[in-house]
Order: structure tokens, then sequence, then C-alpha cells
DNA sequence: CGCTTTTTCTAAATCGTTTTCTCGCATCCG
DNA sequence: CGGATGCGAGAAAACGATTTAGAAAAAGCG
């Protein structure tokens, strides 16, 4: 690898000046058509390729940019709804000629910061796809000027793509209650905006329809913490006023929930309905399959991307503070069933 | 960002020259320790963070890691064993300074081959978890000269990182014979190393115990294809001398395999066996738990990154064409049930 | 005190680009 | 024919770090 052509080695192959060939590659005015076709065949024929870091210190961006993907429970890439988001920013700021890095978010000792480490390597821009938000060093981060996308989590200053928490789950709701069902128990997540969205959604629909919400009927579960979700479980179906509907948070406590029930022998959705929330390939796949939220992860990364790069290239541009609002859609499934008077 | 301090800004506040900040940043001999420790001070207060791009052009490393992921599929980052895998690598190699960056792999116009990608970023290092292997761009960047670990492919000159597909078969078989299984189907993935160890596995299995194999109980379907899968159950289910068991080429085929038997009433374990493979999260969740191969994507992934890093640090040290098999094991699950005569 | 040796620092070259400035030369026009 | 215009090319100065060679200062030593 050690021996690659540079500009010098084509310069002096040509008999032209290193400058000559910068700007021949680079398609510049100053450089007639006929010296620029040679310059560029020579650089064919050596196999040049650029020095990124070379072109990088001198301008301006490294079209590089950083991703942020920590969550208390380590999941990382394995969250399911998180790595469909991602791929899809990946093929999204990859056709506009963008790569993607990982920042470092292990602790290990000499780590930087994440601004220091974005200075460091100088990505044109940081997507935060999750985070613990109140993180010290997060903040520090989103108070330099370095332009940041976040999803689901909302910042005055930062652009926001946000599945529609709340639509979404009162969409949801509407199914689960279109289908008879008045005594819904529900089980959100650990407090986050999302959780947050959501939770006022089922609050809001529960008030609405003068529906009862009595204190054993929610409950909070870490996302995917499927051993949680099996415990709660089991003691909703051992309440004496027993709920007809139980919401998971995820799809992943869903499944799992219904997987407690089967053991128990109780039938979904004769005996109980459940729904779980995301869209991923589990809940297609376990039987009854998963009445859920199918989010528009596509769609999400797709924004992600196509708004972060906007900020870098055109900054000013885009309004401070943009929320970008993603609609899901209530995937029937069969695990809610018809309630009968 | 653009008002970032360099040695310059360092040197010109401590009076002192530019190389001497370089030296006393970076605890070289010749600098004595009273001013070193002055230009650390004013380092530290003048937030100096050093630029990344000015040092790997100067320096002959980059500290940065390619990743390819791609497969047919597009599944890329949503597969979750290999997301296991890339996680547990991700982290080994944060933990040794280094940081990791996906190639493109898309089909974009403008984009470079691997090999020119990996000139052009200067990686250090370069992990393929998942390509196919037969692809002209990849054996291009496989002939250059830079290091290269591959996850689950034998390569002669190149560190192989694999599971013991043929051994964890064969436990995977032995655990099904032990419960009296003799009519075995078997659902391969598509043509690939992976694949092979594992069909050799079950031929050998298979003819070491004298059992039969009939072309109806061998079948193909691309991994993780699970309308393929679905079609290949019912397939199978319906042949006039059905066999005990099926395995599927991953969990989640086997998953919507055990869905489309509990559609079709068939009851397993009791009527019917099944196994998966790779023990990812969906295995332990449908009901019955499904019997299966946990491979040990962690161990997988941290001798990934540390094989990779070693041979980047210490070049001929590690010998050539070594490959690392990594055990998994039987996760017992309760979709294999014992035949009774 | 002179000489060598060691310590501590600086100047300058380098990595491979990009960009600005300048200059030579041809062309055009009055 | 002389001055303005424009084109094409090169020289040189960046970008921010590292490293080598060498100079100045300090220390050791007979």
């Amino acid at each position: 690898m050690g021996e690659s052509v540079s500009l010098k080695d084509i310069a002096k192959a040509c008999n032209v000046s290193v400058s000559t060939v910068s700007k021949a590659m680079n398609d510049r005015a100053d450089v007639s058509s006929a010296k620029k076709e040679e310059i560029r065949r020579v650089a064919r024929e050596m196999n040049y390729v650029p020095n990124y870091m070379a072109s990088a210190l001198k301008n301006q961006y490294t079209r590089n940019i950083g991703v942020i993907l920590a969550e208390e429970a380590g999941q990382g890439l394995t969250h399911e709804h998180f790595a469909k988001i991602l791929n899809s920013f990946k093929d999204t700021v990859e056709e506009r000629g963008y790569v993607i890095t990982f920042l470092n978010t292990s602790n290990s000792p000499g780590r930087f910061s994440y601004r220091k480490q974005c200075q460091y390597m100088k990505y044109d821009g940081v997507l935060v796809v999750c985070a613990d938000y109140h993180q010290q060093e997060l903040e520090e981060l989103l108070s330099s000027n370095i332009p940041v996308v976040v999803i689901d989590h909302t910042l005055k200053k930062h652009v926001n793509i946000a599945s529609n928490q709340y639509g979404d789950m009162r969409r949801l709701l509407q199914f689960v209650f279109d289908r008879g069902h008045r005594k819904i128990a529900y089980i959100h997540g650990k407090n986050s905006e999302v959780t947050r969205g959501r939770l006022s959604a089922y609050l809001d629909f529960m008030h609405e329809h003068h529906l009862p919400v009595p204190k054993e009927y929610v409950y909070t579960c870490p996302y995917r913490d499927v051993e949680r979700a099996n415990a709660l479980t089991k003691a909703v179906l051992a309440l004496p006023d027993r709920p007809t509907c139980i919401l998971y948070p995820d799809d992943l406590t869903a499944a799992s929930g219904l997987g407690v029930m089967q053991e128990m022998k109780v039938r979904v959705p004769e005996d109980i309905s459940l729904a779980g929330y995301d869209g991923i390939r589990i809940a297609g796949i376990v039987r009854p399959r998963l009445t859920t939220i199918r989010q528009d992860t596509v769609s999400i990364g797709i924004q992600a991307g196509n708004k972060l790069i906007n900020r870098i290239e055109f900054p000013g541009i885009e309004t401070d503070g943009e929320t970008v609002i993603v609609d899901g859609m209530v995937e029937p499934g069969e695990s809610v069933g018809v309630v009968r008077k």
C-alpha cells in the first residue's frame, strides 16, 4: 500500500506542475482541455487515487458523518429498530458521497468526549440515534456548532426526525377501541420523550373516552427487557379485574409476553389481546402475528440523511429547530381480537 | 468549529517553537519536564484537540478500520447475527483506540471500488463481515496487501474467524439423534462456505448413522427468507413420509416455520420437531423456544478485532492464512421432542 | 580553563492536496 | 503599433502535524 502515486508523480510523468495536475483532476477552468485529457489519461493509467487525508486537511470538509449510537442496555446495533434507521441513513448519505463513522461510546480510559472526537475527526455532521440525552457529554456536543440531526428527541437548535409517537399511539388505541376493548393495560418504556409522547396519547385517549385507568393497568418496563415484560405479563394476567388488552412498549416484549401467555394456556386473542410497537420482523413471525405500529424507518433514515447533509452543504438555509414528524401505521396483525359483549 | 487551536497557537502562547510543542504533547525525551508541563497546561487551557487529518497525513496510520457489510438481500445491519458480531468488534477495537467506518457498498455512480476506497481513506485494516466472496471487487481488495480479517470464509493469506459450522451442526444433529429422530429434513442456505460446512456435517452424520437422505428431505432456502421457508415448511409437512424433525438454516426461518405449523395445527414438538441456527433473540421468545446453535458472536467479534489490530500493529508476526475456529453450543430449547417408538 | 559530551531547543523539510498570485504569451481593438 | 484582455500554466504558500538535523546552552572532566 505504501507506494501509492501522488499528484507529484503524475506531474513528473506529464511534465507539468503539480498545480496543473490538481486543476485537471478537479476540472478547473484554467487548464486547456488537451492537457486535461492527457493528465487524466495518465492518472488513470498510473492508478491514481487521491489522498483523503491531504484533501481533507486542505479543504474544510471531510464528507464523513459521525454516528452516536449508545444506550444503557448496550444493545447498540442489535436493536433492530435503530439498525433499520441506520441502514437507511447509511444508504442515503452514501449516495450523496458521505461515509459514516461511529463515535467512540465506550468508556475506555483515553477516550475523547463527543465534542472532542468531532473536532479531532472533523466530522461534517453528527447523527444522534439513541443516547441518554441528559448526559453531560452529549449536551456539550449539542451546544457546539456542528450540524446535528437527532432521532426521536426534540432539541431547539437542532433538526429532529421523529416518529409520530402521539399520533401513532392514538391510532393504535383507536384500532383496539374499535374492536370493543375498554379495559386496556399499558406497559410503557423508560422515561424519555418517546415514552412520554405515547403515554400522553394513552392517557388522553382513555380520558376522552371516559375509560378508567386504574393503577394496576399502567406499568414501566425498559424497552426490549423481556424478563421484566414476562414478569409484568404474569402480574397483569393475575389481576382480579383483568384487562382485555395489553399494550407493550415494543414488539420484542410483546412477543415475549405472548410467549408467556401461551405457556399459561391463555389464548390470544380469544382470552386476551395484546399489541406491540415498532414493526420489526418478529412481529410478523410469531403466531398470532402481532398487532403493532409499523414505524417508517426507511423514511426516517432518508430524511435524517438528507436533512443533515443539507445542513452541512447549505448552512443557514434550513430553519433552526426543525422537527420532521414521520407517521407510522397500524399493522393489524392478529393479536387483537374483537371483544364480545 | 472553524476556530480550533493548533500547535502553532500554543507555541505562540508559550513562546516556544511548534516542534517543541509537538514533542511535549507526544512526550518526547528532548523537552525538559518543566517546559513539558507548562506546554501541556497551556494546551489544556486552550482546549487543544489535535488535528486527525494532519497527523494521519504525516504518520503512516489512521487508526481507522473499514468494514465491508454487504449481502444480496440488503439486510445489512438488520441482520442480527452480524450486528452482534459487529457490536463486539466495535467495542474491541474502540478499546484499542481504533474507530470503524463503513465502506460504501451501494452502487452509486461515482463510487470507488473497495480497494480504491481503502487507498483513499488509508484504512489501517478491513473487516469483511458478510459479502459475496466471488465478487470481482472483493477479490481485488483481498489481493492487495492491506490487513484483512474475514468472518466465516477461509482465504489463504488472510485471517479468518469462523464459527465451527461443521462441528456445531454435528452437535445439533447428535442432540436431535439422541432424542430418537431418524428422519431429519434439512433446509440449507444459499451456497457458501458456511452452508457447505453445515451440509457436509449433515451428510456425514446421516451417512455414519446409516440414515437415509431422500431428495425430499433436503432443500435450499436463502438465509432469513421467511416466505420461502414458509413454503418449504408446507411442502415438507405434506410429504407422504413426513420427517420427524426439520433443521432450518437460521432462527428466523425456523421461527417462521414454527408459525406455519401452528397455523396448520401441527403441534411442536409433539407432532414434529424443528431446530434453528444462530441463537438470536427470537429463538428464546417464541413458544416452544427454539432448539438452536448459539453462536459465540461476542468471542468472534473480540477475536476478529484483536487479530486485525495485531496484524496492523505487528505485521509479519501473525502467521498467514490463520483460521480461528469459534465453537457454538447447542441451546436445548423446547422445539425438539423425543420420538417414541 | 579549554575540550568533549549531553541536554534542550529551533529551523526546515515533509506528508499530498488546493488555491492564490503572477507571468508569459497570444489575441483583440482602436 | 501599443495597450487592454484573456487564456494557460507554474511557483509558492498554505492546511497542521511530525521528524531530522543542527545549533545553542549547559554540564562534565582532566
